[in-house]
DNA sequence: ATGCAGATTGACT
DNA sequence: GTCAATCTGCATA
């Protein structure tokens, strides 16, 4: 499979939030392979959304927000999780990412089980501070390109069928915005 | 300098 | 449903 090129996110961040639905997120470390299938992404804008991380401008933990756009954006939260973001945006806004919310595990899951604790074999992907665990993702990929095959990438998938447009999970500000994206099932 | 809320999760009631 | 785990950025003083 072959990784999606930059034009691909050089494209309004809902859009490629809703677009990356059924892409395939991968995963390499030496010689083993980790892949999931994108079913969840939400999109994170810039001055006009309040629930963004680059509302209030460019710090050095967003920076990346604001940088080459098909790069990796992983934040570290709440003490405990890290979060990772595709920076996405069309050419009228200066930031812009759409964070990966969860997977559909495809290959690697002996490992991402591994990664998990074996008593969370239920759920493996299932949530942001999920997949960055199953898949080892932390602040050493922060800025990675996912337009090479390197340790961190995104290729095509099959399409997807039904799309379920909700708001964004966990958010105070921005409830209107209906920018959590999820494939049906 | 200090306080607090947060793009979360797992354990527990 | 409630709570603790505990890092970062921002508002307030």
């Amino acid at each position: 499979m072959k990784a999606l090129s930059r034009s691909f996110y050089r494209k309004d961040t809902v859009m490629a939030a809703r677009n990356l639905l059924g892409k395939v997120l991968v995963r390499r470390m030496g010689r083993s392979i980790r892949s999931g299938i994108i079913v969840e992404t939400e999109a994170y804008r810039f001055d006009d959304d309040p629930a963004s991380h680059a509302f209030r401008g460019r710090t050095y933990r967003n920076r990346a927000m604001f940088e080459q756009v098909g790069c990796a954006y992983v934040y570290f939260t709440y003490g405990m999780h890290y979060c990772m973001n595709v920076v996405a945006r069309d050419n009228s806004k200066a930031a812009g990412a759409v964070l990966i919310r969860a997977l559909k595990p495809v290959l690697g899951i002996e490992i991402m089980v591994k990664r998990r604790g074996a008593v969370a074999a239920r759920g493996l992907a299932n949530g942001p501070g999920k997949l960055t665990q199953a898949l080892d993702i932390t602040t050493e990929q922060y800025g990675e390109d996912l337009t090479v095959p390197g340790v961190l990438f995104i290729c095509g998938g099959d399409p997807v069928k039904d799309v379920m447009a909700g708001p964004r999970i966990g958010v105070r500000s921005g409830t209107d915005l209906m920018w959590n994206f999820k494939v049906l099932q």
